[in-house]
DNA sequence: CTGAAAGCGCTAACAC
DNA sequence: GTGTTAGCGCTTTCAG
């Protein structure tokens, strides 16, 4: 930027400020600021909750008093006192996904607009981490929690915990009774192959992930139908499962789906001449293992992501994808909970987000 | 979908046992399980923290007590008794940005391994938030932070906030008398510099984000001395700064970088036949937008990145870059808050961890 | 080894 | 309008 005109600020007045107004804030309470402005500490505390009814003289000198002190709610003993956390809890099965980045962001800015806070937790793949950070709720160190984690997701299927205060994002089972926000993943899946089947191509692999999840059964079925539809009998050797939604899950997957293998009796099968990859950074990484065996994309193969992460556009060629309002699926979920929270009885619906096809170079 | 085979338990089992073993778990208090196990709340608090002097007949029956209540500990009273919530804010501009992801993964690893949870804020540009968030230390809602933002830890500077529990991470000023962690952003940057140098380029630009960030100033003078040490003169044309790391920044920056320009007295300059680019998340995009423009990378113009990050070995063609120990970064972060919490008198030092050249073929 | 009791700092009735 | 007071549920002396 080179302009030095910004963020030159006179620091000696902060400065000079902090050493003459902050005595001691550190074990100053509500009672201290109480003897310091000549009234009661329930008026003080009236006055740091707003309520209408002090009078505004009074009101003055209480918040002097405050900012003479330096003095700062401690927000420990309110959380105790009101008997909430204000903290959402946040279940993620891997933040180095950028899918997961987007929709983490959208669940943040709901919160932080109702005043609440986001403990995120990484659930990694330890099985034992998940199970343990349901407790977190019934441990009152969140009021409630976002799961986007598939495996925690069938987890808590197992569990009592559809009476805890939660919902389930992107990965979730209807039947299951608890409240979620997704998009409709068989139809989403059906349009990408739509998609290529329209290009023209007959022989279209699937690199999915774990069919454990019920996102990935859903796509795959999207998958077969859309074939079987189009009067094309899926093989199995087009179809393949990872247990990782990596860069390089994606790239070696690609490889050995081109690799020439045995077709059931009938010899040689030909490899697939598109691959729909159900996220984009398998299908990144899908670029770049066909590169390396020297397939050019789209003529050799044609490939379709999934997500319509930022990446998407900058990978050569860029991605034609099934986009999905990541955005909006945090802040639907965030708002979901929040519904759920605000009144525990009503009945939180389960929404469905709208998907789209984006079309660009891979295909 | 599909198939009903793999993770088909028997949920009766789980539901039945909720409902026999879990009368009313809410408002459920240690007074409560006290009075079932026959004992007092100190021994139920003692049975609860593992303290030694407990017979063990006694623990027994307070245990079962414990969980056939379903009795969970309410950590809102513990926290306000033992004054500490047992939380880590962690500041980072942007989580949508991979790099900070792995590094958030490195605290959140260490927070977790000592009883510590992570309260993950992202300060967006929103300066009004960026200034707030420290408030959350003075408010008790967390015991100490990590700040990744370059733009927050500046605004810290100008507070009286260096008393305050909290490290930097990758950005840091080591007058600021604040714990830090990062890299010799100079060196690093000169690394990159004379890697290009040894490939014969003389003519190299400069992608940089706001000189504002001391990071960034450092970078921009280890770039500007490698240049001057081996003879050239670096050009201003050669360089810009962007006050976004994101794809599209890079995209845009490399094509106007390749654009002829008029040099300062002497007619046309050259464009540079050599990027350097500050983070890997713009030397994609630079590679993007020199595709768009009909560049070819490396034969036309040579890139360089900086980070690391997982996507650089993915793109076409793979990146060179400077590598930084993202997970180390946080981990070391997260050590130096834990020490300095553990000891608030303690001198906490600042680290630099080493940098690494990685050569790919987009040089 | 176990129990009684004193708060942590705040909010919210309930009086005045 | 403002003050008094009773806890929220827990940990931790201090006695026994």
């Amino acid at each position: 930027m080179s302009r030095p005109t910004s963020k030159a600020k006179p620091v000696e007045s902060a400065a000079t400020r902090a050493a003459a107004v902050t005595p001691a804030p550190e074990g100053l309470s509500i009672a201290g600021v109480a003897r310091q402005a000549g009234v009661s500490v329930a008026t003080v505390s009236r006055v740091l909750n707003a309520h209408e009814n002090v009078r505004p003289a009074t009101r003055d000198k209480v918040l002097a008093a405050i900012d003479a002190s330096g003095y700062r709610v401690n927000e420990l003993a309110r959380n105790l006192r009101t008997a909430e956390s204000r903290l959402l809890l946040t279940m993620v099965p891997d933040f180095g996904n950028p899918f997961y980045a987007e929709i983490v962001r959208g669940i943040d800015s709901i919160a932080r607009q109702h005043g609440y806070f986001m403990l995120l937790c990484d659930t990694g793949a330890d099985p034992g981490r998940e199970r343990s950070y349901f407790d977190l709720l019934r441990r009152r160190r969140a009021d409630g929690a976002i799961c986007l984690d598939p495996a925690t997701i069938q987890q808590a299927l197992g569990e009592a915990s559809s009476a805890l205060p939660w919902v389930a994002c992107c990965e979730f089972d209807p039947a299951m009774g608890v409240p979620y926000v997704g998009i409709d993943n068989y139809r989403a899946a059906g349009d990408a192959v739509r998609h290529l089947l329209a290009r023209g191509h007959r022989r279209i692999g699937l690199i999915n992930s774990d069919v454990d999840y019920l996102y990935a059964r859903q796509r795959q079925q999207g998958y077969l139908d859309a074939l079987t539809e189009a009067g094309i009998e899926p093989l199995d050797g087009w179809r393949m499962n990872l247990n990782s939604l990596d860069y390089e899950a994606g790239a070696s997957a690609a490889v050995s789906l081109m690799l020439p293998r045995q077709g059931r009796g009938q010899g040689q099968t030909e490899p697939p001449s598109a691959i729909f990859a159900v996220s984009d950074t398998l299908a990144t990484g899908v670029l770049h293992g066909l590169r390396s065996i020297g397939k050019r994309v789209p003529q050799d193969v044609a490939v379709v992501g999934f997500d319509d992460i930022s990446i998407a556009a900058q990978v050569d060629p860029p991605l034609t994808t099934i986009a999905q309002p990541m955005r909006e699926l945090g802040e639907t979920a965030a708002r979901l909970l929040l519904q759920r929270l605000a009144n525990p009885l009503a009945n939180v619906p389960g929404v469905l987000l709208p998907h789209r096809l984006v079309i660009r170079g891979s295909t």
